[in-house]
DNA sequence: TAAGTGTACTATGAGTATTAATACAGTTAG
DNA sequence: CTAACTGTATTAATACTCATAGTACACTTA
């Protein structure tokens, strides 16, 4: 499914996250599909249970999944729902990696360009 | 100047970086503006010069700033000249971040908006 | 030459990440 | 009812990273 990088300096539990999120995110995981069990995962990964349970339970945290003890993890359908706070937050980010690309040279219209590609590629479907 | 959130779970030496990356690139420092010595902010942050040391090196390894020995650390002038890998990454991490924006209904017009804003608080002048 | 500058090294302690081991609670199919 | 799955939690050990303290060297400049 995916790989961690073990030299990274980013922690192997964040790694997971991202990649799960980008998943969600990407729509490869549906709502309220089943994720792969903690114990599958780390003997897959070649890496312990916990650290999978950590990177499940951080997902969980920012309610991109939810869990069932004795079923499993799963897709949170409304995991494109998100609190103020964190809309404020990724605005907060994006406003930054903007102002730094347009330093260094990346111009608007290509800003717009990736823009349009992206909403595109995704249908577009939700913001409208 | 600036204050180093010791709570974070940020390095100080990355909180560091990212600030004087920012007000390299918001022009607050401007090209060939000599940035505080390492013991003056040492004692201004009441942190270890060496940890101030470590930001000014990676913002060097960056390009953001170029030191002389017995002289002091400086804006480098082509510091919004990056290689191609540089720009490759933010690109990357724009894609990422754009994805997610839009998934958590954050709309293209929004999107529209903030380039257009930061575009007009920083006068465009490098991008046109 | 003194007082500034950057740069580097070693050693130490604290915090974090990962692992290993174990155990408990819930679900489900047979 | 039970075995085999699921998630969840805890403790302890280890390794890594970060920050600090101390020290020293090289350069610049007034």
């Amino acid at each position: 499914m995916f790989e961690i990088d073990l030299r990274s300096r980013k922690p192997i539990y964040e790694q997971l996250v991202d990649k799960f999120k980008e998943l969600i995110i990407n729509e490869v995981l549906k709502p309220d599909e089943q994720l792969p069990s903690v114990r599958t995962l780390a003997q897959q990964l070649m890496i312990n249970p916990n650290t999978i349970q950590r990177a499940y339970r951080e997902l969980e945290s920012q309610n991109y999944i939810y869990s069932v003890k004795g079923k499993g993890s799963f897709v949170n359908p409304s995991s494109h729902i998100q609190n103020t706070e964190k809309i404020k937050s990724i605005k907060k980010e994006l406003m930054k990696l903007i102002t730094e690309a347009l330093y260094l040279g990346i111009t608007s219209n290509e800003l717009y360009s990736m823009i349009k590609e992206i909403e595109t590629s995704t249908g577009g479907g939700k913001s409208s």
